[in-house]
RNA sequence: GCCCCCAUCGUCUAUCGGUUAGGACACCACUCUUUCAAGGUGGAGAGGGGAGUUCGAUUCUCCCUGGGGGCACCA
């Protein structure tokens, strides 16, 4: 039999990781299995669910690249079917109705709890009904709910990651199935749901277990055959609780806008709660299919560390080929305005203007991609190049410029002239440099903190004659002949707030 | 309160009765080095408590404790 397993989220919020996990896990054992992947919207709870988190919903599986095979189908439009499940139930005497009134059902609640177990009232006062006077009621339009007659004994199943599990059946309430206002509760629309998608795994979050008995109750009561059942333990915050809004970014759409790439994402929730069993970490999606396995799925729940989704970024975004990267990091300069908008009536002229040379976008991003963690961060460090009136930043030139602004200058000065004259390649202008530093009887350091100071604003940068290869010869020496003209002003420059000087 | 689930470094985890309890993130050194990363080396850091089974328990059983989930005419 070919598996086949669902997700099946409710639209009452964005697709969060917890969700985002289930819906992997799911993905992984059908891609692996080659079985069959169902995407479900469970939208019947109408006051919250929503088309706009839908739309978030199918976005962010998209996002991660997990795609599904049937569906998105909708709850809401099974409507029929579970009644008929329903009424299936009541004629075979599985279920019964229930005239109680909102008064009795507080009682029997108030009672419930006192008595700490369950009473069975409203079956008892159902079952003392004659059906003169149910045909009585019905006759006369009184509001009824259709309760499930919950079996005597123990229900068991065979957990495909806890093992067994077994709750007696006196623990479980007489669910109702359907509400007085004829619509369908959640676990007779899921059964019904499941029964109708043929779905053979069920593999859903820890918070399901307890309602697990009452729907194998409920598929053996529509004489269905019962799928398997899977519970995955739930995601916890750093406090080690359930994940909420408290602890910040819990929508996967939170982790694409922070930079986060979804494949660094998938691989990271993929190892929340699983593990391959050796010490590989760094998975793409395809080796994920490959090592995932149901059994190797842990029962505790896991906490989600943000450090560790950090630096799994770090090591896909570097072992990303750069050609993949590049539309990601020019997308982001664009909108920062840091590059002219594509189409936009700047690109072509706007681009002559201010960058006769254009900077080699695929060498700088290759430079930046082991120094960076996120693609927000990448960015981050790309501007500087583009901009052609640098802001010096104030701890950056306190401590290579001012510490003796007069020697800076005058090591500036020099090495503009020696490079002006140099021919640009990486080992000329290496020479240049160490040569310089040699004359002046200082280490190297000494020329090249103030230099990098001059060329990017900034004390952390890639290697010194990279850069210079990178900037080119226009670009470098019109950057330091800045700097030298900004030394020599004598303007303040270890202020912070508008550090952009003209 | 009742029911269910869970329990190894701060965090993610390996271990399927015998290990100096391994790896990764984070942290701290050192190293490479022109800075920052990346990389390399090293360090610190864990079996919640108590019984039992066993020649031997992190591992199996039970109890306690702790944490989580669930107890709706929500999903």
């Amino acid at each position: 039999m070919t598996l086949r397993a669902r997700f099946a989220p409710s639209p009452t919020g964005y697709l969060h990781v917890g969700g985002a996990r289930t819906a992997l896990f799911n993905w992984l054992l059908v891609r692996k299995e080659g079985g069959v992947f169902v995407l479900r919207i469970e939208d019947t709870d109408r006051e919250r669910s929503s088309e706009e988190h839908t739309r978030a919903i199918l976005h962010g599986l998209e996002w991660l690249g997990m795609d599904w095979d049937e569906g998105p189908f909708f709850q809401s439009q099974g409507l029929e079917r579970h009644k008929a499940h329903a009424l299936q139930l009541l004629d075979s005497g599985s279920a019964y109705r229930d005239f109680s009134t909102p008064e009795e059902a507080a009682r029997d609640r108030e009672e419930e709890v006192a008595a700490g177990g369950r009473s069975r009232r409203a079956r008892q006062r159902a079952d003392a009904m004659s059906p003169e006077e149910v045909a009585a009621r019905m006759e006369a339009g009184a509001p009824f709910a259709v309760r499930f007659r919950v079996p005597d004994g123990e229900t068991a199943w065979e957990d495909g990651v806890h093992g067994e599990v077994r709750f007696r059946n006196q623990e479980i309430d007489d669910l109702v199935i359907l509400r007085s206002d004829g619509t369908p509760t959640y676990n007779l629309a899921v059964v019904s749901d499941d029964v109708d998608m043929k779905i053979t795994l069920v593999l859903r979050g820890d918070d399901h277990l307890s309602n697990t008995p009452k729907q194998i109750l409920l598929y053996e009561a529509l004489g269905r055959p019962v799928p398997a059942f899977a519970h995955v333990p739930l995601i916890l915050g750093p406090d080690g609780r359930r994940l909420s809004k408290r602890h910040g970014a819990m929508a996967v759409g939170d982790y694409e806008k922070q930079g986060i790439l979804p494949e660094a994402m998938f691989n990271f929730l993929a190892f929340l709660g699983w593990s391959p069993g050796d010490d590989r970490e760094v998975f793409a999606r395809q080796e994920l299919v490959e090592a995932f396995s149901l059994e190797r799925v842990l029962r505790k729940s896991a906490i989600f560390d943000l450090e560790k989704l950090r630096w799994l970024n770090g090591q896909h975004l570097m072992r990303m080929p750069t050609e993949e990267l590049l539309p990601k990091v020019e997308a982001r300069l664009r909108e920062e305005g840091v590059l002219p908008a594509k189409g936009g009536p700047a690109e072509g002229a706007a681009a002559a203007a201010t960058d006769p040379v254009p900077l080699d976008l695929p060498t700088l991003v290759e430079l930046l991609k082991p120094r960076s963690r996120t693609v927000e961060e990448l960015v981050a460090q790309a501007r500087p190049y583009f901009l052609d009136e640098l802001a010096y930043d104030p701890d950056a030139v306190r401590k290579h410029w001012l510490k003796d602004r007069q020697e800076t200058l005058g090591r500036l000065e020099n090495l503009l002239e020696r490079l002006s004259a140099a021919e640009w390649t990486p080992e000329a202008l290496e020479g240049a440099v160490r040569g310089l530093a040699e004359e002046m009887g200082v280490g190297a350091g000494k020329v090249i903190h103030p230099l990098r100071v001059a060329l990017t604003g900034v004390a952390a940068s890639p290697g010194i004659f990279d850069l210079l290869m990178l900037l080119g010869r226009a670009r470098s020496l019109q950057r330091l002949q800045r700097a030298v003209a900004v030394l020599r002003s004598g303007k303040p420059l270890d202020f912070r707030g508008d550090e952009t000087l003209s």
